[in-house]
DNA sequence: TATGAATGAGGCTTCATTCAT
DNA sequence: GATGAATGAAGCCTCATTCAT
């Protein structure tokens, strides 16, 4: 079996980093295949255009946040207060990156006027992470005001992450999740 | 006096406008002279590149806002509960339009890891935006309460702004305008 | 009468500038009504095109140093070896400019092959600058002679100036002219 | 392996002899590009840009010439009064084209001033070129004054070039060749 | 799988020149 | 005379993609 250099997860990985910072129509096919190592004639073995590239990263970084931040959310292994304890933090580890935070939030305000192809994915994962927030906020509120109390958090946090990159500091997201723990003990 | 097609002051709105729902890198000057009625060539009477015509742009915004919606906030014609009801229902009027929401925070997201030069701008924009909130605020908070306050609002009208953008539905700035309203009265 | 802001004399001393710095394709009609203090449109009143005005520099400059250095080489007032030597420091002070060299031989190496329009203008120059040299060297040699002497001695001349520019030194002309009042007095 | 249209040296060669004729700044990408039978887009596959193309084609002249006519006239497989006589034979054939003349003459003029990069090019050629005729000379002369009188031929050679080009008469270089002769048993 | 040559359109920008005022 | 808006072509370069090997 010849060994393979590179597998289509780790393309994916490496672009959604270089996504993440350059955007996605500052980042050109070059750019990508020069991070992944490979020759431009060679990424096209992988993904068949930088459109299918881009729906794949959407995926794949979803599929990544399913994994390690939503799924747990709906599992019985720890207590609700746990639960979110466990959630804001990865979170914080996951987004608090001053250069580039959150790749879907940058691709929904950079594509979503143009590009509806890749719609359907960032919904999906807003989608996915409010459900995940209200499962455990359902805990202290009723099901669709914990609901609310989720859309609410979630864009209290990308704000939070446009602060932290606007002006360099990750205090915004620090303060932004204290503000979501005290709505979990104490309901406003 | 020599007549103009066009005022620089026209060509940064509509400029602005074609910014706004494309983004910045997805907008190629053809676009622009072609939405300006103007050939390609004579854009540069004008604006020297596309990185001046994109600040020139942003200043231009910023002014805008800082002419009907933030310079209001500061002034003593109106109660605070009116500046504020005042403030807000502006800013409904100025950010929520679908077709691409928030010029300053779409180029933000889109430029920020890669175009310092916009930064200072965008930087510009959302302090006195701030500063305007707070100063609305200072009649319920005291003063450094109040700056916080502003920030949180500012970050969750932009977390709205997103939203509204990704699911088409503008009651996300709607609802996120009445907890704004009602932090006003019933501190928490 | 009103007052000329410039005229065309001071355009084409200008301009000879630029162009010697340069060069003829690198230097655009920006460049020349900005250096000039004029208008591009206004540029269009004193000269009708790019080639006009670099036929209109070419026949000025010639008629510079036919004024100060080919014209007194015919006259009487002096002695040969005093007219030599007067010859050949202004011609030092005329040429050895690092910065640019001899305006004639730049046009001549850069358009001989595509702008057939300034040959005669350049052949012209050289012509009087041979003349004029052969009619000091007349004293010390026969009339044929001399003119090959003066035709050498432009050259070496010439070969002097591109050494100085490339070397960024000036001794290149001085041991030139050295040479050449060598000939003067002792023939080979 | 990869099939190519056309190899860089090839490129390289073409690209001299269209530069040599209408000069850096009056060559554009797609004359270079028509001249080589390419695509403009694929130019930029063999090169980077204009500049590095001239570099390399600078350096590509100067290889050739060292080869060719630089490195022989150190070698002892004939004598000092042979290696002369191949030595401006050679120079002859390569430089006595009345289409063009010598590259880095015509570059040095038309860039010293304005393209710095190039400078170290230019400066190598001569340098070569002058210590092949100094070694020459040195059968004949101190080593010190062998060098000048390298020197003083390769400006009479450029000079002659210059009137070659500009009379479209090679006699200028037949004449010039015949005094670098006589300079070598001859010595004044 | 892997290379990198090849394409053609389009990107940003500059230029010589003209024109209306 | 004087301005600077206006034009259209061209200049350098990049890009997404395809193809022959």
């Amino acid at each position: 079996m010849p060994v393979q250099k590179i597998t289509k997860e780790e393309i994916i990985t490496i672009a959604a980093g270089v996504f993440r910072q350059k955007g996605y129509h500052n980042t050109s096919m070059s750019d990508l295949a020069e991070a992944c190592g490979l020759t431009k004639g060679l990424f096209y073995h992988y993904f068949s255009s930088k459109e299918e590239l881009m729906k794949a990263v959407l995926q794949g970084v979803h599929f990544h946040f399913k994994k390690s931040l939503f799924a747990p959310a709906f599992g019985n292994a720890l207590s609700p207060q746990e639960k979110l304890e466990k959630f804001l933090g990865k979170a914080k580890r996951l987004f608090a990156t001053v250069d580039g935070g959150c790749l879907m939030a940058n691709t929904a305000l950079e594509t979503l006027g143009t590009n509806v192809e890749f719609t359907p994915f960032i919904r999906a994962f807003f989608e996915d992470w409010i459900s995940a927030m209200a499962h455990i906020y359902e805990h202290t509120y009723q099901p669709e005001v914990a609901r609310k109390v989720a859309e609410e958090i979630v864009q209290e946090f990308e704000g939070a992450v446009l602060f932290m990159r606007i002006y360099g500091e990750t205090r915004f997201i620090d303060e932004m999740l204290k503000r979501a723990q005290l709505r979990f003990v104490q309901p406003h």
